[in-house]
DNA sequence: TTCAAAAATGTTATGTTGTATCTTAACACG
DNA sequence: CGTGTTAAGATACAACATAACATTTTTGAA
């Protein structure tokens, strides 16, 4: 699994806490699993289930089909390995795959680039909204779009 | 214009209080935006372009393609008539199109249906964090999903 | 009123995103 | 071995979205 990490930081030690909060839900840490999870991670904006399968693809000179991506997108999102952008139908890796929070992402509407904030005060604000209404089952989809600094 | 406004109270009021809006802003109200408007309105849940198109398409005996309805819709949205539900890919009808509120809306993953809540001070702690990262020409998106209480 | 420009709508084509279903491969275990 | 289980691949299709261009309607000046 040697990689060629360029542009992330945390490139390995990220998969290795990947792979084992995965493992510690008794989900198996597959090549393919390994090879999508270090392609989400190495976007350094939100990507989508195609482009992931694509680069995956070239990456192992062998075919990945897009299901396949969702399927394991899906299955990262259920263990917070990754999370979803629902406005921009794409996804991130979590670069804390330890923590439970409901992130707040920061969409640039120019430059794609999302950035990804932390408010539990916030989040739990929101839950609270929806507890009052007698929503179960919440999940908060909290999300900016905008233009951010360097695009302005 | 004459509707038979069976399911919705304010059917008629709110598609005058639409049009006002839209022609403030030196717009016009068309005949095919009036009927994507009912159409829309008509919806008691977030409706997508396609089942607008179809619904509208039926009532007139005229075929009205989706991407007429997405051009329309975007111009309502630009103008606060309707809204999007981008966790669902769809869109509501403003019920106070005179306000200009950041919604705040949940979505029951059982039966699709949407409620729509205000909470400015809410929606200000949004964009407030969004404005710390640098953001400008901000739009929240604060969306929950989860089992409303009818279907718990 | 007639004509030209602009706005609105329609048509066609294509691209993107998301699911459903079925088949095949890998592998563990008796 | 053979059987059951899980993961992955293939195929097909449904849903969502946009782009480019043609046609119609409206409007407003000459």
């Amino acid at each position: 699994m040697g990689k060629h990490d360029h542009l992330e930081h945390h490139g390995d030690s990220l998969a290795d806490a990947a792979r084992a909060n995965l493992e510690k839900s008794g989900e198996k840490w597959t090549d393919t699993r390994a090879a999508i999870f270090d392609a989400l991670a190495g976007f350094s904006r939100p990507a989508s289930a195609y482009d992931i399968a694509e680069l995956v693809s070239t990456a192992r000179g062998k075919r990945v089909a897009p299901n396949s991506v969702y399927r394991i997108l899906d299955l990262f999102v259920a263990n917070n390995l990754a999370m979803r952008v629902e406005s921009a139908n794409a996804y991130l890796a979590n670069s804390h795959p330890g923590c439970e929070h409901d992130c707040i992402f920061l969409v640039c509407d120019t430059c794609g680039e999302a950035t990804h904030v932390d408010n539990d005060s916030l989040s739990q604000q929101v839950r609270q909204v929806a507890r009052t209404e007698g929503f179960k089952s919440i999940r908060p989809v909290i999300e900016v779009r905008g233009i951010c600094q360097k695009c302005n």
